[in-house]
DNA sequence: CCTACCGTTTGAACGGTGTTCAAAACCTAT
DNA sequence: ATAGGTTTTGAACACCGTTCAAACGGTAGG
């Protein structure tokens, strides 16, 4: 009945869903809740900020995992779950940094072993490429649905091994690099604290 | 005089410079070019072209350092040249794969202890990286250029240390995380092969 | 019951976008 | 001078995000 903030981002991620965040439009999700767009603005104040809610709706809580590896593979499998999903999250940490759940949750996961910058560093470096990897991933998909790509079969499976190892390649230098000394300006060292990994895993 | 393609790419890179990827319209170009939109469309046969051509002027011949840090060193600073580079170049490679400069030479950097597959993921793990850290810079810098957020100094020196860190991460990682095996099975090994390095540095 | 009020929605517009296309203009070579 | 091909224009189409006075709807007070 009464329109709601939630009944919007509701909406809203219905119809990126369905439409990709390209077909996300105001007028659209205003149209699928059967009213006209302006009566949107009464609950929302622009589309950005619609988007950064629907962002907020994807991640959910943040990880529950307390190891990088595993948040690392939640957060990816969150991303997923909706179309286009890892552009929406990218966009809004854009312009809305610190707001969202992994800015957050993601340096508590190398607080034991680093800094608080140095964790808050790497955890960005993770976020990143989990970002980039499942961009990339939703992009092809997103240009097969279109058909200006085929739809190479075996192409799910390469993904899903060359996410696992760029994850581990990014999770194995976060575990050494940070031996490269605190200002990091120790080029070419850091191989010799390799051994030393962190007490849990 | 006549107007050109080229012509058409140098006064989109002069706007996107000057008014950044959210003022870069095709009227805008015309505008500047003294022309009115509709003359573009013989020369480019849309917008996403056009983006194309500016991303490759962005990026260049590619990097011309044998050796990943040097490369990813120059990447970084190809993007930073231009404001949103960053953002111009991961909009054109998500619609464009393989299509940039980067998808062709980076994994060259590899190719020498890596085979062809794992070199193109190592180099979409690096390339994945620098576009994140350079979007996440330049981000911040239109939200100071606006006004929403305030210019903290000393975070150009963050901004440096903090790439720093992170490359080192991926690069260490890229050279010690492959030793996991071809299928990446190995979840907590690797470690032994640490102290190998590649040749040249 | 009527009225005043307030939260909500509409309708219509504003200024912008990418893109198309017939017609006009221009240039060149015959 | 004329024909022909190449460029450019002008005008439109279908969208977009956003604003805002006016209308609507329900609810509390007199």
């Amino acid at each position: 009945m009464g329109l709601t903030r939630e009944r919007i981002v509701d909406a809203a991620y219905t119809v990126l869903d369905e439409q990709g965040l390209s077909g996300l439009s105001m007028r659209r999700v205003a149209q699928d809740l059967d009213v006209r767009p302006g009566a949107l603005y009464y609950h929302v104040a622009n589309k950005q900020e619609l988007l950064a809610e629907v962002a907020t709706r994807i991640l959910g809580d943040g990880p529950t995992a307390p190891d990088a590896r595993s948040a690392a593979g939640e957060l990816r499998d969150a991303l997923r779950r909706v179309r286009d999903g890892a552009e929406v999250v990218s966009f809004v940490l854009a312009f809305r940094p610190e707001g969202l759940a992994p800015s957050r949750t993601f340096p508590e996961l190398f607080a034991d072993r680093l800094g608080p910058r140095q964790a808050r560093w790497a955890a960005r470096t993770l976020v990143h490429y989990v970002l980039g990897a499942v961009a990339e991933e939703q992009n092809r998909a997103e240009l097969v649905r279109t058909g200006i790509v085929a739809d190479e079969p075996g192409h799910a499976v390469e993904a899903e091994e060359a996410f696992r190892f760029g994850l581990d390649a990014v999770l194995q230098g976060l575990e050494s690099a940070p031996a490269l000394g605190p200002g990091g300006a120790g080029r070419d060292r850091g191989a010799e604290r390799c051994g030393a990994r962190a007490p849990g895993s």
